[in-house]
DNA sequence: TTTGGGATTGCAACCGGTTGCAAGACCGGG
DNA sequence: CCCGGTCTTGCAACCGGTTGCAATCCCAAA
């Protein structure tokens, strides 16, 4: 039935319909300069021969690709830790691009890595960035507004670039209202890097959260680490030893909180009925340790949306935005 | 300092390097027809400027893209489960496909989508597919292979068509000898799909071995479910029924081994004391649980790497392959 | 000195789209 | 009947690479 030969050109359709390439190319492009019932007719042709364009040579007449890249780090060689948190939220990108028609390419690239944003963008195939990479970021971020790269990212953008962003602020707030209203008095906080912007949000809202029922974070109940387990856990060891009072901790990712879960067991520690965990981030793993993480939700699927919308508006509108997604508490066992 | 103007084509190089459009494609293209010496003048320049070929304009010359898509599923819309399994082993992926110098486009299709074959093939910016999805797998498949599409899969290819796959025979032996090393000898079995030949594969292993000492799968210590949670926990419930005596169980996938546990656990049932339980895939979760997951381990990294390199050997050479890569036993906790 | 052949290089066509511009068809008004 | 204007359509150039073929140059062999 279909066995129809294929149609590898514009020009090939355009013959069997009897007109010319141009007219074909803007009927197939919807555009008004074409008599309806032409259009139509080579429209139907089109679908009986369900006729592809050639992207390649679209994206080259046009000087623009329908691609944007996905830029995630390099899981280096050996069973490496990927980033969890990028993977679930690439699933949400790739959604928001296909409904904008967009295709998306994922791109592992190492932290000395420079090359990558000549190597994709001045190379044209790629229209734009969604940058999830945590290492260097800073200086990513740099080069690519340098090169006038289009790109959106997820975490602060601060009016110069566009991003999507958790309400950090909240955050913090909900994790704190969780710990008092479990009648916790003397909790501790594990930040990622002290001078990340988020973790500072975060911070923030925990500390005026706390203020509103006239607690204040002791500062020996407060220590940094970079999000990683192994910090989680020197965190979390260095905060039992100054502050062995602690009955509760609120750490800036989730597997910082699963390894100060673990290393708490490890010291005799019971959770939660000695000392209250809560993570952040909500990865798929939360629910699975036991006891199951609570945790402060970023709505990954909602994010991933957003990256993709926003920077394709930005890509035809040039309009900068800053979105902030709001964030949930998901109450589980461990507080 | 690099702040010279952007060579936007071959053209405008040629022109400074004062040699012809060809001659300059040519030496990019490391061709030996061109003098040795023009030649790294000519790449001299090119790196001065950090030159980049324009990549739709070469695929569209050359007929063929060097971009390879990875089809996995669709994870709908809500905070649906993503496919944990895939999205570790496109980690490999990428890194193998960029040693070869091709890159990834990530593809989320609907189960009951079959468009995206033509959208991506037919319209040349797909090379090869990486093929991922479970359910519908035979009828995609199919599709691909009457399109004449090149790809590859994870999982049997039969000769038929390219594919990478764990040792699943080895793997659920490995199972097997570690339940008897335990001194288990009423093991269950917890299958995925009972017509999925790599779960029988599993299970005759798993017979195999069990044979080697004497024993036999008894039938009511045998159930299969579909690879999911759900499934497991429900399989596991019907185990328990039916043979309460079980004092191990295999399961082929993590997820369903988890689930596993924790229905044992609300059954009053210790793991490993009263029944030890074994997964497989090792999901980056596994070791998360409590009691961390003992399970078949099939190397992520590797099997992505060989999906690559396999898929770009048949790009080139026509050759088919299938690949088997080893598995191996990851002691923990819960056997 | 002429001739043959290898090494370099450039010309120009082609890949398959898009689009500015001109041309033809057809309309109503003057 | 002529003119200007609106609709449609096609021509041809262009996007930036690749590559077959012809042209040129140089050197050794005859």
């Amino acid at each position: 039935m279909n066995a129809k030969k294929k149609l590898s050109s514009i020009a090939e359709l355009a013959a069997l319909v009897g007109v010319s390439k141009s007219t074909v190319s803007r009927a197939l492009g919807g555009s008004s300069l074409v008599n309806e019932e032409t259009k139509a007719r080579i429209l139907a042709v089109a679908r009986e021969y369900d006729f592809q364009l050639n992207l390649p040579a679209r994206y080259l007449s046009l000087g623009a690709s329908r691609t944007i890249a996905f830029v995630t780090q390099a899981c280096c060689d050996s069973g490496d830790k990927p980033d969890l948190f990028g993977l679930e939220i690439m699933g949400g990108v790739a959604a928001g691009l296909d409904e904008l028609g967009y295709d998306m390419l994922a791109l592992y690239v190492a932290p000395e890595d420079d090359d990558w944003i000549a190597r994709y963008f001045d190379s044209g195939v790629v229209a734009g960035f969604i940058l999830m990479t945590y290492e260097n970021k800073p200086r990513q971020l740099e080069l690519l507004a340098e090169r006038e790269a289009p790109f959106i990212t997820r975490g602060l953008g601060e009016g110069r670039y566009c991003s999507v962003n958790g309400d950090n602020r909240r955050g913090g707030a909900l994790a704190a209202e969780r710990f008092l209203s479990r009648g916790r008095r003397r909790p501790a906080f594990i930040g990622g890097p002290a001078d990340d912007p988020e973790v500072t949000e975060r911070f923030a809202g925990y500390r005026s959260a706390l203020a509103g029922a006239g607690l204040e974070p002791a500062p020996a109940r407060v220590a940094y680490g970079d999000f990683s387990e192994e910090s989680g856990a020197a965190a979390m060891a260095a905060l039992l030893d100054a502050a062995p009072e602690l009955d509760a901790v609120f750490a800036a990712s989730d597997l910082m909180a699963i390894a100060a879960m673990r290393l708490l067991a490890s010291r005799g520690k019971r959770v939660p009925e000695d000392v209250a965990v809560i993570g952040y981030d909500d990865l798929r793993l939360a629910s699975y340790v036991s006891p199951a993480l609570t945790t402060v939700s970023q709505s990954v699927t909602l994010t991933g949306k957003l990256l993709a919308r926003d920077l394709v508006a930005y890509l035809q509108s040039g309009q900068v935005t800053n979105r902030v997604v709001p964030v949930e508490l998901i109450a589980r066992d461990s507080a």
